[in-house]
DNA sequence: TGAATAAATAAGAATATACTAATATAATGA
DNA sequence: TCATTATATTAGTATATTCTTATTTATTCA
């Protein structure tokens, strides 16, 4: 199975995408386990607008993908993005966030679809 | 030997530095191979204080360092940086700059100091 | 020393980014 | 159906970013 390495200007937009701390902190949230928005409001401390903006950018460069589950929207990384092998390889040396998730389950702020 | 992570806001600064396409250009390039200013102004066809701006930033990130050489300033990764393993890691996946290096060559406009 | 070359710095402008506040859309459930 | 909750979208604003042009600083060499 050949490996895809993304061109120069592919991986700029890449890294700018994760170089910002709310979007890396998603990624990396979601590359541990899905959430929906509400959840990110909790975990970064911002408003609603702010956190969907930040989505979206993330789901226009492809990094996400989004699931409605009832009123609420998960988001998680979409892993058929053609340069998934090296988001992941960037982010594994990221703290671990599960963590704050942990936190928000003790406030009974998690959402669960089960 | 203790591995140092970067927290998350280091770790999207960085990213952020790179998240540039002439940034992550230099960065690879002189991961190759050092290169002085004048050698990013012609790879990158920009002007000269353009690039001296990027290589300025990169520098108060501490991702690179210089060393006079005579009327040259050469550029090359500041091997001890926290997170250059990290680094590396990124940069190993995006593609190799030395055919355009090899063209400046070519063009006989690498500076050569030996 | 003075001209030429290399690079940094500063000031200003155009554009991009990341918010806020207000509003719209979508789903739920009484 | 209507109130509630979750999320997206829009418009506007403040700030950050990345250039350009002009100038300054540093080095070389005749």
């Amino acid at each position: 199975m050949k490996k895809l390495y993304p061109n120069i200007e592919t991986a700029a937009s890449i890294l700018k995408l994760l170089g910002d701390k709310t979007r890396l902190g998603i990624i990396k949230v979601i590359s541990e386990q899905e959430c929906c928005v509400c959840e990110f409001v909790e975990l970064f401390q911002m408003t609603q607008p702010a956190v969907s903006q930040h989505l979206r950018k993330l789901k226009d460069g492809g990094l996400v993908k989004e699931t409605r589950k009832g009123q609420w929207i998960f988001y998680s990384l979409n892993l058929s993005h053609p340069h998934m092998d090296w988001v992941h390889a960037i982010i594994r040396e990221v703290p671990s966030q599960k963590q704050k998730l942990d936190e928000l389950e003790t406030q009974g702020k998690r959402i669960c679809c089960d």
